[in-house]
DNA sequence: ACTGTTTTCCAAAGCGCTTTGATAGCCGCA
DNA sequence: TGCGGCTATCAAAGCGCTTTGGAAAACAGT
């Protein structure tokens, strides 16, 4: 069923009848109703194409996923990020179309899906320190918003980031006032803006402190619940192991909880930890009194404000664009605790 | 740039712009050539929404996710399985677009991406055992792939599944082997079907070796940490614990883990755990030895085999539905043991 | 030179919608 | 009665592409 045939059954021109199901005062009330019922009847709904070819617009949203196919790793924070955003979407109209691209082809496929046509405007995840798809997206004239930031930007860009940088510096300082100084860090890849700033915080809470920063402390990579096991089970083996670690991620905290349990160490007397927690759905860190101590800054929300920001300049351009920072809470659970008395 | 501009720019027609870019035979090769060259020089794209409304193809397939208000859970298997689906796609020409959409609504939201005409055909995940969406589906006459199967359905369809019967009968059949006789399992939400097709194997395993099904070693629930720590906490409580468990997920198995860990119990010497391996990349569980026994079925691959069944399916009408049944590998890891001597 | 084919290109219709500009019909007012 | 100003509706153009049905040009065969 289309308009045309809507329109010839009511016996009203298609005018009239776009009209009347998009809200328009120039049709009668009584009218509007009789083709709202028959539109009812008949389950029709406009053709999303023919109608975005008249009226310039898309009705979609793309999501632009990186994936290095070296590691062959979907960041699972983008699940509970879109399940956030998806819900805007619908509210407004919107579909979600996601895009996954490798590393190499970065810039063709954003030019790609600009002059196709079959989104609005983008959402661009996981920025890297240095990240030159948001020059490229500003130039092409297309609105975006970065889930992140990416740090040596000359032009002005919207962006949704967690203050990351202040949140690892509260955990760093929470576990310093706690007495401990051998502090280990298992961050994300440093590439990424996001560590980069969570090892700053780390660093910058140290250093205020007095207390030296041991290289032989701080890990970095994918964030895998092995890489969590393998960076506490080395760290165990030094002489002076860490009596604390920071983590950047619930599932690296995983790994080593279970690398202290090898060791027959107890989380929070033996060895303290705080992660990030982005509080996704399958790992939740909810108890009354939770497992992990953590900054927590609950990834969903974040989604669906992004959504929020993208649509507003989508709908109204021209704006400047906007920015959001976000403080993530600190969570006092079961995993920390005062430094052992050394000996 | 649009393909009018394109062709006047090169002195030529829309038509033969279009055919020489679409690779029809009735334009010279030399033309063809000078127009390509031309279409890349301006980063011409043809407008996707205009092509789809020409050809009555919208060149986009949708993957219907549902979402369960009440758990506000997206099952992290589904990021996975999509990028093996994305693959295919963006080689074939596909967009991607995603829809979550709630328990009550499915069918209106079916209907919707029906008749707005945006999707070519659909991938539905997570099928109840019984799934009033399939004959729905079916009934509407757009294309679509099962991720899993629903038992209860008249009517043939199209479905990629694991034997998930099988691997449970299988996974239990080790245990049993072992010397182990208390089995629990933790598994998903029985009212999928996936989950209910493992209970069954599981039940038809030990009823094969007539050892007796005891309710207090069955869990379900949805498939998180949490659900693997509660329900081995508590089934170590019991008077006769088990020996050995069963657990739907990876991340079921961690929390089995955790529960081990604080009771001062060894994974694989005191109890045994034999785990359903979704593969997914954030938990690979692929050491030389694995800590993980487990039946492994790699759900990127599925995604991948269901994008190019759909495909299929989309551009060759009329075909009968196509069935995969995958075989789990069963994986011997560190995780399973001999049954420990009573007392 | 004349016809029949083949090659190469084009004009125009059509996909389903929105939107502009026009047209009736009706009211009130002089 | 006639005219301006509303209200309710419509016809038609246009969005950017594909595709049908020609037609001109080039070529081949007699």
């Amino acid at each position: 069923m289309n308009l045309k045939q809507l329109a010839e059954h009511l016996g009203l021109s298609q005018t009239t009848v776009s009209r009347a199901l998009n809200g328009y005062p120039e049709v009668r009330e009584a009218t509007r109703k009789r083709v709202q019922d028959a539109a009812r009847e008949f389950n029709y709904a406009p053709n999303v194409r023919a109608k975005g070819l008249a009226t310039g617009r898309a009705m979609s949203i793309g999501h632009v996923i990186p994936v290095s196919k070296k590691h062959e790793i979907v960041n699972p924070v983008f699940a509970d990020f879109i399940t956030g955003s998806s819900e805007v979407y619908s509210k407004a109209g919107y579909d979600l179309v996601i895009s996954l691209v490798e590393d190499g082809d970065q810039e063709q496929r954003y030019r790609e899906l600009h002059a196709k046509g079959n989104v609005d405007g983008l959402i661009v995840h996981g920025p890297m320190r240095v990240d030159s798809r948001i020059e490229f997206l500003a130039e092409l004239g297309m609105p975006f918003v970065v889930h992140g930031r990416a740090s040596d930007i000359g032009s002005d860009y919207a962006w949704i980031d967690m203050n990351n940088r202040r949140a690892f510096h509260r955990a760093a300082t929470l576990l310093i006032e706690l007495g401990h100084r051998r502090i280990g860090l298992i961050n994300g890849i440093e590439a990424m803006d996001f560590a980069y700033r969570r090892r700053q915080g780390y660093a910058g809470a140290l250093e205020d402190c007095g207390i030296p920063c041991d290289p032989d402390l701080l890990f970095a990579g994918e964030m895998t619940e092995n890489l969590g096991f393998c960076a506490m089970r080395d760290m165990l083996l030094l002489d002076d192991p860490p009596t604390a670690v920071l983590t950047s991620s619930i599932i690296i905290a995983l790994g080593v909880r279970h690398a202290m349990d090898d060791a027959g160490l107890v989380l929070g007397r033996d060895v303290s930890l705080v992660s990030h927690d982005d509080d996704l759905s399958y790992l939740r860190n909810r108890a009354d009194v939770p497992v992990f101590t953590a900054t927590r800054s609950p990834v969903r929300e974040h989604g669906a404000t992004a959504a929020e920001m993208l649509i507003r300049m989508i709908e109204n351009p021209g704006q400047p664009p906007e920015h959001v920072l976000l403080e993530a809470d600190l969570i006092l659970g079961r995993s920390t605790g005062p430094a052992p008395r050394p000996g």
